[in-house]
DNA sequence: AAGATCACG
DNA sequence: ACGTACGTGATCTTC
């Protein structure tokens, strides 16, 4: 049998340490984790490097001491725990209990008393046993069967304090520590010690006369009538410092030496909780080591059809694809679970297996799915339509944490603690790498996906109604996933042949632009290239330097514009980029997605941004040029997919701002949307204190830049930058905004109280977003987080409210039997085509369903507008 | 793979 | 004093 060894830890000594050691980390949600990743990483060192067969933290028990009767200033002055720290003791427990270390503390007694008691008692057993601290005092308890650990600077660089060590540092025995301390003192547990007497001193002292004792009783030898005449003078008081720093190795303690058997942490509560800690790294380094061996094996059959008899509800499926783009890829193969075994079927069995289509598109029947919305798209590609689904995770997890960012399966459910399922980069590799594996690599890798989904139901579920955001995930983000799966699986329609022939110009055009540069610049260079082109403008041409970039000078368009009075060659560079822009994202791009249906299929992102909003790719249709006239024109190549139909568009009028006005209760805006006024020109006649005919246009100007900075998160500097005006100037003007709409005002302030409070920033729909970050020390960070904290209830709830409304729209044109088909949502605008004669019904029933979506303190307005194609819905 | 730029709300 | 407006995606160049 192998030695014992015990390990001692000192909790509070170790915390602090720490604490003050690394800077103040937080996990995603807020809370202060430096002292406890610290411990732990301390921790994982010394059992890796020592590996204990017992072990005990021992934690200082409150505030009052058996030390205090003696000396009621003992530990007096100290300052008190920053709050930074005090919230994490308990994490720190709950750590140690996933380690199965045993803690204890005890009534009136001190760490050290309850390390200083155990040490004695396996010191008589003959342990080997090591004390962990970052307190010197305990290397008094250093024998030949204990070591006394202390950490030195940061907390895993550690100083070993063996009788030996210490006689070679100080030339003193480990029991002389406590007189050399009575001597000395010690100002941080305010122990007085004997004043002007210092560590040189206490030890030259007891290099003579080994104890404090013994010197008292020569004390006459002593050399040095100053030294003498002190010494004298505080007897008492070096014998009581003595005392104080004398560890009890006889405590009252009711755990003994045979308890603190260490058997190894609980792997999967010690993981749940680096995970609720975020502690990645630490996650990341002990998966690469048991990655490989521990994943268990599963019940697993690849069959060729599935019958009735091998399904039930509820069941997750998880439909293996090529890639994440669903609505063109190869699609492997569908497995099945119960949780327990698992069923693969070939996606080309699945689609000869009735029983099995049957089921996927009965609605009774329930399915647990990751990603609901690309299973439906790529089943309906076969005419599969996927009923039934009842839990999504990728939905769920994302409600959960926004700021998850990752698509992919495994990642996620190793956030929620499950790891028997692997990265696609595993199965697949990535980069130069990516092959496809055989069919049976395949088929276990789809079936243990299934399997995570089916057993993280549960737990995901427990977590959104503990939040209050069930209701958020269940009746509008999964809902919405089907409704957004048969948007984009109609896809729009596109006039190929405009597209080319407005290429066809914009390259003759390009040509022209192109010549004229090179002629300004008296040569031929790489217009695309900000670093050619700056060489051009800044050092040939040499124009002045208004704004630089991290790797050199910044050829932006608002610094072009600045310079475009300097020299003619501006205007053609702006040019060029604006319709190089154009031909390469717009014409070409958009080309390169059309399908052989003549559309175009954009994928949502619906699990994505941290505000809730949706993002599109694939193409992004999004982002399709509207501001100016000349990209405006790519939209007159969307059109409808049938001859006698048309495209509706309908958009939201100022929702951000009726959102603010709503949430802040600010009676000023609220009654501007009451009555429906023009709110720039509002805010315009509040802030400048003029009449309606009195704002200039300058004034409107000004006035919806400051809405805008409003919706944002204002900084005077931000508003500066956007009006050409000083910053003085800047916060003048939100200065006046603010006494304007005091409601405003206050809501600002409150939307960062309150999520610093929280932890998180919510929306009307109580959709989160944690922002850590609102206690940094750092300006930038934090400046930040406060303006994301104004923002995103403002955007977020915005988007609630569209996603409310194409849930409810959906349905009503279900309900009215209508052929019109809603096809794209562009964050506070929706996009339809029909037939010529819904038109009219369209434009009752969309603005009406768009204004009822969600109930708000101000109307909801929305505007339309219909055409041959999306440039005429204007 | 990162940075700069520019398209949208 | 700190250095910024909020949220996205695609393309191009450069490293």
């Amino acid at each position: 049998m192998t030695k014992e060894k015990l390990l001692l830890l000192d909790g509070n000594s170790l915390a602090y340490r720490a604490f003050f050691a690394l800077p103040l980390l937080t996990n995603d949600q807020g809370i202060h984790t430096n002292a406890v990743y610290g411990f732990t990483t301390m921790l994982q060192k010394i059992l890796e490097e020592e590996k204990p067969t017992k072990m005990l933290v021992a934690f200082d028990a409150g505030k009052t001491t058996f030390r205090h009767s003696t000396y009621s200033e003992y530990k007096g002055g100290r300052q008190k725990t920053p709050p930074e720290l005090s919230e994490q003791f308990p994490y720190l427990r709950k750590l140690l209990d996933a380690y199965r270390i045993k803690q204890y503390e005890l009534d009136l007694y001190e760490a050290d008393d309850i390390i200083g008691t155990l040490s004695k008692e396996a010191d008589e057993q003959k342990l080997e046993v090591i004390i962990v601290s970052g307190d010197k005092d305990l290397t008094q308890l250093a024998s030949d069967n204990t070591t006394v650990y202390i950490t030195r600077k940061g907390i895993t660089d550690i100083e070993h304090y063996t009788p030996s060590h210490i006689e070679e540092k100080y030339g003193l025995t480990p029991h002389q520590i406590i007189d050399m301390k009575g001597l000395m003192g010690d100002s941080s547990d305010n122990i007085p010690g004997v004043p002007g007497v210092g560590e040189k001193t206490a030890i030259k002292l007891l290099k003579q006369y080994p104890t404090i004792e013994e010197l008292y009783q020569h004390i006459d030898e002593v050399s040095g009538a100053k030294l003498k005449e002190k010494l004298a003078a505080n007897e008492e008081q070096a014998k009581m410092s003595k005392e104080l720093a004398t560890i009890n190795r006889q405590a009252p303690i009711d755990i003994k030496v045979e308890e603190l058997n260490y058997e190894g942490p609980d792997v999967d509560t010690l993981f749940s909780l680096w995970q609720d800690l975020s502690f990645k790294s630490l996650i990341q380094k002990s998966e690469f080591e048991t990655e490989e061996k521990e994943i268990e094996a599963i019940e697993l059959d690849i069959v060729e059809t599935i019958t009735k008899d091998q399904l039930a509800s509820p069941m997750a499926i998880h439909l293996e694809l090529e890639n994440e783009s669903y609505h063109t890829c190869k699609r492997f193969g569908l497995a099945l679970s119960n949780g327990n075994k698992t069923y693969y079927i070939p996606f080309e069995q699945l689609q000869n297996s009735p029983e099995l289509i049957d089921w996927l598109q009965d609605e009774n029947q329930k399915k647990y799915v990751f990603d609901s919305k690309a299973i439906q798209s790529a089943l309906y590609r076969s005419d599969i339509h996927l009923k039934g689904v009842e839990f999504d995770l990728i939905l769920a997890a994302y409600i959960v944490n926004p700021a998850m960012s990752t698509d992919d399966l495994a990642a996620v459910a190793k956030e929620f603690g499950y790891r028997d399922v692997q990265t696609n980069d595993i199965i697949y590799g990535k980069g130069a790498k990516k092959a496809i594996p055989s069919q049976e690599v395949i088929a276990e890798h789809a079936s243990r996906k299934a399997n995570a989904v089916f057993h993280l139901q549960t737990k995901l579920e427990e977590q959104l109604k503990e939040n209050e955001q069930f209701d958020l995930y269940r009746n509008l983000e999964l809902p919405l996933a089907s409704i957004l799966s048969e948007m984009e699986s109609e896809g729009i329609t596109v006039d190929r042949e405009r597209l080319v022939e407005m290429g066809r110009e914009l390259a003759e055009k390009l040509k022209s632009i192109e010549e004229e540069i090179y002629q300004a610049a008296g040569e031929k260079f790489n217009i695309n290239s900000p670093k050619q082109l700056g060489v051009i403008l800044f050092e040939k041409l040499g124009l002045p330097i208004i704004k630089k970039t991290k790797t050199g000078y910044s050829t932006a368009a608002d610094v072009l514009e600045k310079l475009a009075p300097e020299h003619e060659v501006i205007q053609h560079i702006l040019e060029y980029r604006q319709l190089g822009k154009l031909q390469s994202t717009y014409i070409e791009g958009l080309l390169k997605v059309i399908l052989e249906d003549g559309k175009i299929h954009t994928r949502y992102q619906q699990a994505l941004t941290s505000t809730g909003r949706l993002s599109s790719i694939d193409p992004n249709l999004q982002n399709i040029p509207v501001r100016l006239e000349e990209g405006r024109k790519i939209r007159q190549a969307f059109v409808p997919s049938h001859p006698e139909w048309k495209l509706f568009a309908a958009d939201y009028s100022q929702i951000e701002l009726r959102v603010l006005a709503h949430m802040a209760n600010d009676e000023n805006l609220k009654s501007a949307f009451v009555h429906d006024q023009d709110i720039h020109t509002k805010t315009a006649m509040t802030v400048f204190h003029v009449e309606a005919d009195e704002v200039t246009s300058d004034m409107r100007r000004a006035a919806k830049a400051v809405n805008f900075g409003i919706v944002y998160g204002i900084s005077d500097y931000g508003l500066s930058q956007n009006l050409s005006i000083t910053r003085k100037e800047a916060a003048d003007f939100i200065e006046r905004y603010l006494s304007s709409f005091p409601g405003v005002k206050k809501y600002m302030a409150e939307s960062i109280k309150e999520a610093k409070e929280k932890g998180f920033a919510a929306t009307i729909l109580n959709r989160r977003r944690y922002l850590p970050d609102l206690h940094s020390s750092n300006f930038n960070l934090r400046s930040f987080a406060e303006r994301t904290a104004m923002n995103t209830p403002i955007q977020g709830s915005a988007a609630d409210i569209i996603k409310k409304a194409m849930i409810d729209m959906a349905k009503a044109l279900k309900e009215h039997n209508l052929k019109a088909k809603m096809l794209l949502q562009v964050h506070d605008e929706l996009i339809f085509e029909a037939p010529n004669e819904e038109i009219a019904i369209l434009e009752k029933l969309v603005p009406e369903v768009m204004a009822n979506a969600i109930k708000l303190q101000v109307p909801l307005k929305a505007e339309f507008a219909s055409g041959d194609t999306w440039y005429e819905t204007k």
